[in-house]
DNA sequence: TACATTACTGACCGATCAGTCATTAATAAT
DNA sequence: ATTATTAATGACTGATCGGTCAGTAATGTA
């Protein structure tokens, strides 16, 4: 029954990682024992240390891992798109998002938003790497749309706002609240699509809105803890040896 | 320097709780030891268990204690009003959530949300003190306004959410992000005002909109970690002595 | 002032857990 | 086959922390 040791130095990292995404989103950072990240990984704890320095590092290799791969395939996405902004957000938005919220990397908004406060480091680097990008990205986007008359000439930034933190909104529903109880269970992937639907109907420049004063997505003001982005000196974690 | 020894008996579980909140928001639950939250309340740790029997029923307590104040607080306000539906919403959730927001209670959001996992007792207390009866109470106005002509004929259950959810979430950047980085800051009482505003927009029944296939505040559905409420059995945190 | 009551204290205990390291065994090299 | 290399192990350690309780002092009572 007991599996043989294995010596497999290349697929630990990853299984490491995973086994740790896995349960700090569950049971929290401090709350989750290094043993336990090490036991679902199907290595010993001696082994977990092998490859990371410490639980800490090992918390911002998992943040910085799964950002990376996420924020890298969206900006492909956008980059080799042509078409109108709404069409590029709709179709590209929509598809980055429903994946990004079937992934496991969808814990990790909740596992920034737990533990931003007790790692400042995670803030430089979320933002850094995160935030800014992604604001960048998609308001780019949006500004185009409004350059082009596609677009009403709403503020970009808040813009940004409206589209986006419904979505991380239900990325930390489904690891919250949505993952112990069924009845209070949603359908990501229509939601992500219907609110994206809803606030690029509002941005549109057509007729009948014009006079309208405060048609979707005008006014959402709000600074944020979110969403995709753009690589940019992406931080492979690095295995380690100990002093 | 050192204090002399007080005797307050009926003071101390409200001391306890909010040092208990602060600390349990802002480093999470397992990461704060029971001596800090007595330290930060100025009493000693033996104290502490004098009054809450252990941490988790601590935690408990700090839930359901700010939950119950506010919920009461507007299910008062609700009630006490008279005026179109629109309006009861406007004035009433308005200033009801930005005066949580302004309160330590907005921290609650954060709490459950990381924990909710780790305790489904906590789940359960927050889905039937909290989310129902808070999907009840703005439901309710929101159906009555359909009702009388005032709204479109919405899902009642989407509205709602789409009311509340944004709402939810800068609660909960407040704690997070917001509170590590000035730079990410924002005005929450503005972007809450002006949410509503646009929701209730989204809402009425007025000419120009009926035609409009997807204006705001339609096919927002989704399932919540939410809101205000109305009182219902709410327990009060007893001062407990062990067996 | 003497005594009774009890809110409060903090040293202490046992359990837990991050991180270590001497040892083991799987693979590569010769 | 023998040896060298190194991935992997898990018993161990020192520190930490939840929870206890015998003792202390603040307050009430006569």
């Amino acid at each position: 029954m007991l599996e043989p040791r294995r010596r497999r130095k290349d697929a630990r990292p990853q299984e490491l990682l995973a086994a740790a995404l896995t349960l700090f989103v569950e049971k929290g950072f401090s709350a989750t024992r290094s043993e336990e990240v090490a036991a679902l990984a199907g290595v010993s704890k001696g082994t977990l240390y092998l490859y990371y320095p410490s639980k800490e590092e090992l918390l911002k290799a998992v943040i910085s891992h799964y950002l990376s791969d996420r924020i890298a395939a969206g900006a492909q996405q956008a980059a080799g798109f042509s078409g109108s902004a709404a069409d590029l957000l709709r179709q590209t938005l929509v598809a980055w998002w429903q994946a990004l919220y079937d992934s496991p990397a969808s814990g990790v908004f909740k596992l920034v938003i737990t533990e931003v406060r007790n790692f400042p480091e995670i803030a430089e680097f979320y933002i850094a790497q995160v935030v800014r990008p992604a604001n960048q990205l998609v308001g780019d986007i949006i500004a185009q749309g409004i350059a082009s008359g596609e677009f009403r000439g709403v503020d970009v930034g808040n813009a940004v706002h409206s589209l986006v933190l419904p979505l991380v909104m239900i990325c930390l529903h489904r690891h919250s609240l949505g993952a112990c109880r069924q009845d209070w269970q949603l359908d990501g992937h229509a939601f992500i699509a219907q609110h994206v639907m809803l606030v690029l109907d509002g941005l549109s420049a057509r007729d009948g809105a014009a006079a309208d004063p405060g048609s979707a997505a005008v006014g959402l003001s709000l600074a944020s803890v979110c969403c995709p982005a753009q690589p940019e000196s992406i931080q492979t974690p690095v295995p380690s040896k100990k002093p």
